[in-house]
DNA sequence: GACCAGGATTGCT
DNA sequence: AGCAATCATGGT
């Protein structure tokens, strides 16, 4: 079954699958503005018709309506950038965000892979973060139909630290992953059951597990919910992109960051998707 | 060969 | 409450 779509306010697919194309586990090709993401264990494609004024797209492999909802949800194409576009042009990020108009947030797939992945990335560098997590993702998820799947929180929480670790996970990871893993697969943690709840809720039930920091937790937010306010102030990415920004000689601290935290509210998200975008 | 990396925890004042 | 040490290893 194939779907049409067009969105009545600027949207960058173009933007959306170069960013796509970072990780290796994505399925996309450039060359026809095409992505295959799995919805549960179906695989859609979406392909980018359109341009950034007029955005179009062409969805297939839709089976029920819940997975367009969840197409929808996951690209934000029901959630109109344009009020947000003009709250920034008010801000000192107006430049970034002329720079890349139409970017919206594009949520994970998985929310369990969403945890797993911000673990992993903790405090290492992209590339060798990029290397553990495809590494990770072909030894214990699946693939279908070319895409590659994360595991089953069963699988990991069945693991030995000692199997993680020989895969050059550092000890402490590998037990935040197994644990965290095991929480879930025990549904002592119940991802899917805080949809509904608010921020501040979820970050405090979800910093309470060992290996979730807020930094994992406020990523848990923007990437994995698609909440608009968070701004990850631990994150070193940020804070180079804005020293980049504001031409200082070292990092800002975060209490250098903070006070503009309220200018860019209730918008933080996008804030700091853009800042990203500027140093990617 | 330092020092840093899309942090978090633990132990010490 | 707030700091320092610790973690593993690839990048630069």
């Amino acid at each position: 079954m194939a779907q049409a779509l067009e969105l009545a306010f600027k949207y960058s697919m173009e933007d959306v699958l170069s960013r796509l194309a970072l990780d290796p586990l994505n399925c996309v090709d450039l060359s026809n503005q095409t992505v295959k993401i799995p919805i549960d264990e179906t695989i859609i494609t979406i392909q980018s018709i359109g341009t950034l004024h007029e955005p179009k797209f062409m969805i297939n492999g839709l089976e029920t309506d819940q997975q367009y909802e969840r197409v929808l949800s996951i690209f934000h194409f029901n959630r109109s950038l344009e009020r947000i576009h003009e709250h920034f042009l008010g801000t000192n990020l107006h430049s970034l965000f002329l720079k890349f108009e139409g970017t919206p947030i594009i949520t994970d797939f998985s929310l369990y892979g969403n945890i797993i992945k911000s673990i992993i990335h903790q405090q290492l560098n992209l590339s060798f973060a990029k290397t553990l997590t495809e590494r990770f993702v072909h030894t214990f998820g699946r693939s279908k139909e070319g895409i590659w799947l994360y595991p089953a929180p069963e699988i990991i929480a069945n693991l030995e630290v000692s199997t993680l670790r020989e895969m050059q996970f550092s000890t402490r990871k590998a037990e935040y992953m197994i644990g965290i893993s095991k929480a879930i697969a025990e549904d002592n943690l119940n991802l899917k059951a805080l949809v509904s709840q608010s921020d501040d809720f979820i970050l405090s039930e979800l910093i309470k597990y060992r290996g979730i920091g807020p930094w994992t937790a406020e990523s848990f937010l923007l990437f994995g919910l698609g909440r608009e306010n968070l701004f990850p102030l631990a994150d070193i990415g940020l804070q180079n992109s804005l020293k980049q920004l504001w031409n200082l000689d070292r990092k800002p601290m975060k209490s250098e960051i903070a006070p503009h935290l309220d200018s860019w509210s209730p918008y933080n998200s996008y804030a700091a998707l853009y800042l990203w975008r500027n140093i990617e």
